[in-house]
DNA sequence: CGAATGCTTCGACTAAGATCGAAGTATGAA
DNA sequence: TTCATACTTCGATCTTAGTCGAAGCATTCG
């Protein structure tokens, strides 16, 4: 009945709780199959399959059909925002199901922010990268200084490769359990990438978890240490 | 049944049509009461009285009592940044309630988003700032110049005040109706008040809508030409 | 070609919650 | 005090949409 862009249709899209579940799952950046974000929302196949219809069609999700599989995926960069920042409202507000254990604590330790390293590591690394001037804080959003663009070099990420791309190197993120500031953009996305290649880390599959090895860990620590 | 933060619970709370109603009309930067908002959802005042405790209660909404009224505004920046965002989305997604009509080309034209200037004069207030070397916008966020600083006292406007406030000095928006950015943080806000204060603009009480008086519009087109 | 797997459509059931009338509380004015 | 205004609470009704069983396509594999 009002002007303006309907900004119910979509917020009831993400409000209902198993397209959530799906959504937060899907923010790990890895694209999922129909089964398997039916499992992770507790809900049998046919009200999963219902489900990412809708989404699909509000243009939350962007889904890709390979063979007799059909994967699905945030969208854009754009939806994965306001994803991260509905976390944040929620976090804030005290509105977290809590499920404090082991699970949660590898959550808060590590983890996948929508292709970024978030968690108490990611601040971490974005305190240290701070520290070290390798990065520079313009009315709060980071800057890669000279310095910064020599190490990353150094580290093995083609820096020229990332600028071409229309995408924002450097990004701010607000991290949802610590209220901390971490480092998203494609640089964060190419740092994670790398800690990969290096063998430090390991993506888990579905859970977001970021596993890094001892030897990762070490290596990280005397890198990146404040 | 999963960790994390409760994205769902916020989200469906904006997911209301008649909440989100509301929500929308308290972007403009406003406090309304009760009743004004009732009338602006179109429900009776129960209804919005129990809708807007909701929003309460789930840490959206910032209410003030005064004598027998109650004012109610978005509770602070990050939420305004979430609606924003799914503003955008619902855009993007061609998810309008079309109402094309004087009133939609009032809003298209200037509007208030959450205290600064937005739509195309918005728009070209932000290009003529970068294309006259106010502004420089580092990976995709802008920041003020020596010369913006320059023509910010003398356009009256007191950065030293700003400057000590936490909340960002410039910040980049995406304008929902033509997908432009452009200039919000607190400057953005400041430009708008000293809009106001020079009588070039006045906002209306409950549409977003910025109104230019005619001296007002040649005076904004003289200074802010691309 | 079956058989198996992955996903979608259909239809019926159910539960959550939005809505409003009516009554109740609080503040301000006469 | 009495009336009026602004808001909240309660209770009943009713619509919306989430859910799953069953059946239907589509794709791959033996």
């Amino acid at each position: 009945m009002k002007e303006g862009p309907d900004i119910a249709r979509i917020a009831a899209l993400i409000g209902d709780p198993a397209r959530a579940n799906m959504l937060t799952a899907l923010m790990s950046g890895k694209a999922l199959t129909a089964t398997e974000l039916a499992a992770e929302a507790g809900v049998t196949v046919q009200t999963a399959s219902s489900h990412l219809s809708k989404l699909d069609q509000g243009g939350l999700l962007a889904p890709r059909k390979q063979g007799r599989h059909k994967y699905f995926a945030i969208a854009n960069a754009d939806v994965a925002g306001v994803l991260e920042g509905l976390m944040g409202l929620a976090a804030m507000n005290g509105h977290t199901r809590t499920r404090t254990g082991p699970k949660n604590a590898a959550l808060r330790h590590a983890r996948v922010c929508y292709n970024h390293l978030a968690g108490d590591m990611g601040i971490q690394l974005y305190d240290a990268m701070l520290a070290q001037g390798l990065l520079q804080e313009f009315s709060d959003e980071p800057q890669l200084t000279p310095q910064g663009a020599a190490f990353a070099t150094d580290f093995g990420i083609d820096l020229t490769a990332l600028t071409r791309a229309k995408a924002p190197l450097c990004k701010a993120c607000l991290d949802w359990s610590a209220r901390r500031t971490h480092l998203a953009g494609s640089l964060g996305r190419a740092l994670l990438t790398q800690f990969e290649n290096l063998g430090w880390a390991q993506r888990d599959r579905s859970t977001r978890i970021v596993t890094f090895t001892p030897a990762g860990e070490t290596a990280f620590q005397a890198r990146f240490s404040v």
